[in-house]
RNA sequence: GGGAGCAUAGCUCAGUCGGUAGAGCAACGCCCUUUUAAGGCGUCGGUCGUUGGUUCGAGCCCAACUGCUCUCACCA
């Protein structure tokens, strides 16, 4: 039935105030069941439909519509809610449209230059063949202006019904509509207020949308439609089209600059039968003609160090890493990860050149190097602050890490601190002070900052310092509070290796599912030797939220996870297996 | 998982004390040759997220549910 109910009572509710109704949406089959206020002449009311007749209940205050309905029958598909009844007319254009030999959906068109390119030309050019969607109109009688636009750019045209001839001018008025895929011949000028525009001597229809399109001036605003129908958020919104921009942009920075340093772009697997390289809980899932479980990679770590083996000197993947967690503004379970491993740096040539790298992408895409954020400015430029992790911590807590050689007498420290962490009772060394400076220090870090020198029991994949054997060499960079690259000298020793890799299979084994498990292959490929390697992963989306002042990350990602929409497709199918929906991890767990 | 907020036309939003649901945009019909959120006249479009309850009467008050947003916690 659907719509059926609704029309009706809007129908009736029309007729009760004395209003028009359409009149082909309505068809009594008993009229002598029916009563109406409405003035017949002036409602249209079709003769099918007898007024005066008494109503089973009163027709005000208390109107019982369903009983009403009962009596009532829709003949025909008149009517209909608003959104169905746009695209009906879109449809019937799209006929008129075909009967004027006039193809809604043409194969191809040649253009001259985009929107963006057209509106950098002098005025006085002829030749000109741009293209794309209508997003905006005005219409004068026999004249009309609007803007073609793509992602890269807009463009005003116009056209005269005396350039056109009546007939195809006025077919664009009657046919075409924002939303409308276009393209436009013609020569540039300047109107009467110095708008760039292109006169056009001809038009062609590229595209019909049938849908229509969402408020022009407001871009959307409930989120969840922003990122379900991205499309529909980067044609109406220009701050979307620059945060992808620039997230593109930056991308390719940061590919020039690894490229012209010498680095081979590689790619590793995505299912891997073993996640490793990271601690997380990974997704699972089943390859069939092999009948054994597959990981999504939650890091790429461990094959580029197999490159690393090969004799790949420096290497380096934009990858797609997946995390089976939680969801919340700073964390993505599918996002991207830049690593690079270079042979022979320490963790110290890698933040020089960590500093060089992305000065010159930051730059590249953004034209600065700084960056205005929610949270204020940040800073690129100049010489980013290098601070060993307990140096910042006795900074900011008091707290002396050095002076406490054990967790019962770090604990104690932080009583006399009247520092409280929750759970303090159950954690280990390294893992009060990780809360430690998560608590006391991250959180006021706000310009870049290189935290270094991490103890060796958070940093089971790094390097030991040759000097002080429980602190790692290792350097995160820290901006606004948030871990953006992850770095080290990196872990080349096999006995070593896997001494630490037993440590974690042995906490997996007891239900820890973000410990790694054991990985042979890997050990097998650093038992055939490395060289000194530094490493580095970077996430991208983070640091692209911070470049453009987005506070969540799922502003940053074209097509970000979401549950499914009730009533979706998906959901339909699922159901119609016969299975339930599936449960959306870590939505309520 | 805790807390707070939101849900009204395709889109952006009003809706007073509980008393017949409003505007702008979009759409449709007219007028208009220099606009750019064009303008003017007319029209169409709503079971006010769902289900109960209170009431003569609920968009509004109450409860539950669903969805979304923010926040805290958890989580590299």
């Amino acid at each position: 039935m659907g719509f059926l109910p609704r029309l009706l009572w809007r129908q009736f509710r029309r007729l009760e105030a004395g209003r028009r109704v359409n009149p082909c949406s309505v068809q009594v089959n008993e009229p002598a069941q029916v009563s109406l206020t409405a003035d017949p002449v002036r409602a249209r009311i079709p003769a099918s439909l007898a007024v005066g007749a008494p109503l089973p209940v009163a027709p005000t205050p208390g109107y019982e519509y369903a009983e009403a309905q009962q009596r009532l029958t829709c003949a025909g598909v008149g009517g209909i809610v608003a959104e169905d009844r746009i695209r009906e007319i879109k449809i019937e254009k799209i006929q008129k449209l075909r009967d004027k030999g006039l193809q809604p959906y043409p194969e191809r068109w040649q253009r001259t230059h985009t929107p963006g390119q057209a509106s950098q030309l002098e005025a006085g050019v002829g030749g000109v063949r741009v293209c794309g969607r209508i997003v905006s109109r005005r219409d004068f009688g026999k004249l009309t202006f609007f803007d073609v636009q793509d992602v890269g750019g807009r463009m005003q045209c116009s056209l005269q019904r005396d350039d056109l001839g009546k007939e195809s001018y006025t077919d664009f008025i009657k046919l075409v509509d924002v939303g409308d895929f276009v393209g436009i011949e013609g020569e540039t000028y300047h109107t009467k207020i110095g708008q760039l525009t292109v006169r056009g001597s001809n038009w062609q229809i590229l595209g019909k949308m049938l849908r229509p399109m969402p408020e022009k001036f407001h871009a959307i605003a409930d989120r969840e439609i922003r990122y379900r129908r991205r499309y529909l958020d980067l044609i109406t919104d220009a701050d979307s089209r620059a945060r992808f921009r620039l997230r593109h942009d930056f991308i390719r920075a940061l590919r020039k600059g690894l490229d012209e340093a010498g680095f081979d772009e590689v790619e590793t697997p995505v299912l891997q039968t073993k996640p490793s390289g990271a601690l997380a809980r990974p997704f699972e899932t089943h390859h069939a003609a092999l009948d054994i479980p597959v990981y999504l990679r939650i890091a790429p770590e461990t094959y580029l160090k197999r490159c690393v083996v090969a004799g790949f000197d420096r290497v380096y993947e934009f990858a797609r890493v997946f995390r089976n967690e939680g969801m919340d503004p700073s964390h993505l379970q599918d996002f991207t990860m830049l690593e690079y491993y270079a042979s022979y740096w320490n963790y110290i040539d890698n933040m020089d050149f960590t500093e060089r790298l992305l000065r010159q992408a930051i730059e590249a895409s953004t034209g600065s190097l700084q960056v205005t954020h929610a949270a204020g400015e940040i800073d690129f430029s100049g010489e980013w602050p290098r601070r060993p992790l307990l140096d910042l911590i006795q900074e900011h807590s008091g707290i002396d890490v050095n002076a406490c050689p054990d967790a019962d007498s770090l604990r104690s420290a932080l009583g006399a601190a009247e520092i409280t962490i929750d759970g303090a009772e159950k954690f280990g060394r390294g893992t009060l002070i990780d809360q430690l400076y998560k608590k006391t220090v991250r959180p006021r870090i706000t310009s870049p900052t290189f935290v270094t020198s991490h103890p060796v029991d958070l940093s089971p994949l790094a390097r030991r310092n040759d000097d002080e054997a429980n602190i790692s060499d290792r350097f995160q960079l820290v901006i606004h509070g948030w871990e953006v690259i992850n770095a080290y000298s990196e872990l080349v020793d096999p006995i070593d290796q896997r001494g630490r890799l037993e440590e974690q299979a042995a906490l997996n084994a007891e239900g820890d599912s973000e410990a790694m498990v054991m990985d042979e292959d890997y050990l097998m490929a650093m038992e055939h030797g490395m060289p000194p390697i530094s490493g580095w992963g970077m996430g991208i989306d983070r640091m692209v939220a911070l470049l453009c002042g987005a506070e969540n990350l799922r502003d940053v990602v074209l097509f970000p996870l979401l549950k499914p929409e009730e009533g979706s497709a998906v959901e339909d199918a699922i159901l119609e297996a016969g299975e339930e929906a599936p449960a959306i991890e870590g939505a309520d767990a």
